[in-house]
DNA sequence: ACTCATCTATTAATTTACTAGTAAGTGGCG
DNA sequence: CGCCACTTACTAGTAAATTAATAGATGAGT
């Protein structure tokens, strides 16, 4: 037998539907639709299908609204992106999140801007900016 | 349909795999299973089918060695730390590997080590800029 | 109130991931 | 050689993810 899920990481198409409920706030399965790329091509019904899921896992909530359905994030981004990182740094980078950035530094995706970005970010974590 | 994927990701069992790999080096079937966790009781025909599905998506290689077959690891694990960061930052940041660092930064996971930690790699990669 | 367009809920089909059993092959050793 | 422990290959079964069709419900306009 394979181990139950928890249901704490959102899947491909889930993230795509809480990437897009997180922008537009409340909306109806027919919002959510509008904003999809056109060549998408997701039938409304498997939409609406994502969204009832999606809340059965307790990642959004709904209201009624006539009779249609408004969702909207539980779940706050930061908060998911700190819960992504988290599992990708205990599977991948040992644990050690310096590593992490590491990897990402030296893999000159970073413009300099960004890395300037980051000093300053640093900076202010670590107090100030003597020592 | 669904579209077809790509495999350029590893899922979940997948890397425990490779992660045992990457620290084995070459290894048959048993060498695997053995530096498991005891408790993970996982079936040897059920190890051997997972290094032969690894072995047909192309992320790891086998030869012979008397009636077994030794595999190792031809996606390196620094590759695939960039890959995966690279899907995160797309997925998740916006493409802004900036901003996925300061979720790190501002999540209070971090040790003040782990800052000055950054702290250092960030100066030497400010530091060592030649454009 | 009636119609109808639109919505939700249920069900199903397909694909992938994971696990393991069965069968078939092979090397080593008496 | 012939046995046997062990290995690989094949097959199958279950669960989860994704997509969508069908059926049932309901609100809005006339």
């Amino acid at each position: 037998m394979r181990k139950r899920k928890t249901h704490e990481l959102l899947t491909e198409v889930e993230l795509e539907f809480m990437t897009l409920l997180w922008e537009l706030g409340d909306a109806s399965v027919r919002d959510v639709l509008s904003k999809m790329d056109k060549d998408r091509n997701l039938a409304y019904t498997s939409a609406a299908t994502i969204l009832r899921i999606l809340e059965q896992k307790g990642f959004v909530s709904s209201k009624k609204d006539g009779k249609s359905l408004i969702y909207s994030a539980i779940l706050p981004k930061n908060e998911y992106q700190s819960r992504l990182l988290k599992d990708v740094s205990a599977k991948l980078f040992d644990n050690t999140p310096a590593a992490l950035v590491a990897t990402l530094v030296n893999d000159d995706h970073l413009t300099q801007d960004a890395l300037e970005e980051l000093r300053v970010l640093l900076g202010r974590k670590l107090g100030d900016d003597s020592g």
